[in-house]
RNA sequence: CCAGAUAGUUUGGUGACUGCUCGCAUUUUGAGAGGAAAGUCCGGGCUCCUUGGAAACGUGAUGACGGAUAACAUCCGCCAGAGGUAACUCUAGGGAAAGUGCAACAGAAAAAAAACCGCCAUUUUUUUUAUGGUAAGGGUGAAAAGGUAUGGUAAGAGCAUACCGCUUUUUUGGUAACAAAAAAGGCACGGCAAACCCCAUCAGGAGCAAGACUAAAAAGAGGUGUGCGUUAAAGUGAGUUUCCACAUUUACACCAGGGUAAGUUGCUUGAGAUAAUUGGUAACAAUUAUCCUAGAUUAAUAGUCAUCGCUUGAUAAAUAAAAGAUUCGAAGUUUUAUUUGUUAGGUACAGAACCCGGCUUAUAACUAUCUGGCUUU
RNA sequence: GGGCCUGUAGUUCAGUUGGUUAGAACACGCCGCUCAUAACGGUGAUGUCGCAGGUUCGAAUCCUGCCGGGCCCA
C-alpha cells in the first residue's frame, strides 16, 4: 500500500476542469464536486480546493469556513477520500451556521 | 444617581486532542494580525519612464496668524466667528475698493439707484387731477444703502446730538493674525468666489500586477519601400511651446514571424520600538541605554471540546434599610440594595499582502479628569 | 494589491457643464371602440434624483464623506 498525498488545487485552470465534468452532489451548507485525473503525474494524490465567494461575507467569515472545512477533510482523508481523484467544495451561506459534525457526517456522505 | 464633555487603556484566560506558515537547523527549538490590518481620501520613501539646464503658458491642489514635520488637506499653540446653561466643540477662515457674471417668482426698485401705496406743500378746491418735496410708515422678498432714543421740520431725512455699529488715522501691547484706547469721518463701501476669476504658496507621470534576474521558446542578425550627408534630419523631459546645452549616424513606414503568464528576487532594520534625561506652553526635537517584533501568494497565524472570567435578563434563598397596616411585640407583606445558587443568552468591529506619516468610516468593555442637574448629610 | 468608471419612474434613458419647472419612450391602471381579445384613441398615477453632511435665499446639479454595481492590470 502507497502513502497517499494531500494536495491542494491552486490554478485557475484546474477548478475550472473539475466544475465542467466532474460530477456534482448538493447539500444543505456546500456543492461537492468530484472529478477522476487521467494523467499520472502525481500519482497517488488527492487534491482538494475550496470556493467561498465574495457574496457569502468578509474576509473574517471566508477564513472560518475554509478553515472548518479544511479540518475535516483533513480528519478522513485517510478513510473516505479515493486517490487519483480531485475534489471541489463550493461554500454556502449556511455552512457558517450549521453545526460542526452535522457539516462532517454530510462531507462523509457526499464523498462515497 | 442621571445626562454630557475630554483624554487614555485593553482586545479574555487555562487545559486536552488535531494542525498551518517562516527562520535556524535536521528533530527539536524560536517567532507568528490590527486599532482600525478597512476605505484608498491625502502626504512621502522606493522603482521605472530617464543620460541634461531653464523660461513662458496651461492644469490641479492648498488658503487667518505663528510654529512642528521628510512631507501633508495632518498635528500643536493662538486669533476671529458660530453653537452650547457649562465642561467644551465646530469652521475650504485670503481678495467682492482689478474685472466679468448671477439673483427665478414677487416687488416701484435687486445696485453710480428709484418712488407703487403713503406723508407734506403748492395749484385747483367737496373730492379728483397736476407739479414739486420726502424716504418716517405700509407692502414684496432670502436680501431694500446703518440701529435705538431725543431734538428738529410743512412733512421728513445723519439734518443735528447721545450711545452702539462701521470706515480711516494714530498710540500702546503682541513675532504676527489681532486686541485695547484716543481722534476724525456723518456713513461713501449689500450678498454669492464649494460662479468665472485675481493674489500667494506648492506640485512631472505611472505604479511592487512598479521593476530586476533565471529557464524554456522565438527573435535579435527576416523582407520590402521611401528619404539621406553636417547648411540638414531626427533624438535626449515628461501637458504644450520656446531657448540653451548634449551626444549619435542611420531614420521612418509597411509586411511576415514569435510569446499567453513558470520560478527567483523586490520582501522586510525602519523618518523602527521601549525606557530615562534635557529643551519647549505644546506638537516635537536631541542624547544615552536596551531590543529585533509576520512575511503568506486558493493566500499561514487556527479547528473541535471542556472549563473559568466579564456582562444582560429571569427566578429562588439569605442579610440590611425604608414604608404603611395591625399594634405590647414579633412573624408575615411591599419596595430598594448587596451576596450566593439555578437557568437562558451575549462576549464587538473585523484578517497584514512593498513600507511609513495622517485623515475618514465601522465598532465591545473599562479607567481618569471635568461640567450641569437631582437626592441625602 | 493597485488603477478607473457609474448610480434619476417598474424598465431603458434625457436633464447635471451654465443653480430656482424633474421630463420622454415602453410598461401599468381606468374609459371608449369590439360579440370578445389584441391593436387603436382618450385619460391618469408613478420618484426621499443611491445615502448622509456642508456651501447657498435656493442643490438631481457645486463640495466632502460613506454605500451599492461594473471594468482593467501580468
Amino acid at each position: 500500500m502507497p502513502t497517499i498525498f494531500l494536495k491542494t488545487i491552486k490554478k485557475r485552470v484546474d477548478f475550472l476542469k473539475v466544475s465542467k465534468s466532474g460530477k456534482k452532489f448538493f447539500t444543505k451548507g456546500f456543492i461537492l464536486q468530484k472529478y477522476k485525473r487521467t494523467v499520472g503525474l502525481e500519482k497517488d494524490t488527492i487534491r482538494i480546493g475550496f470556493t467561498i465567494t465574495k457574496k457569502i461575507g468578509g474576509a473574517v467569515i471566508r477564513n472560518k469556513i475554509k478553515r472548518r472545512f479544511r479540518t475535516i477533510i483533513r480528519e478522513i482523508f485517510t478513510k473516505y477520500l479515493k486517490k487519483n481523484y480531485d475534489y471541489v467544495i463550493i461554500a454556502n451561506k449556511k455552512s457558517l451556521i450549521m453545526d460542526y459534525k452535522e457539516l462532517k457526517s454530510d462531507v462523509i456522505k457526499t464523498v462515497k
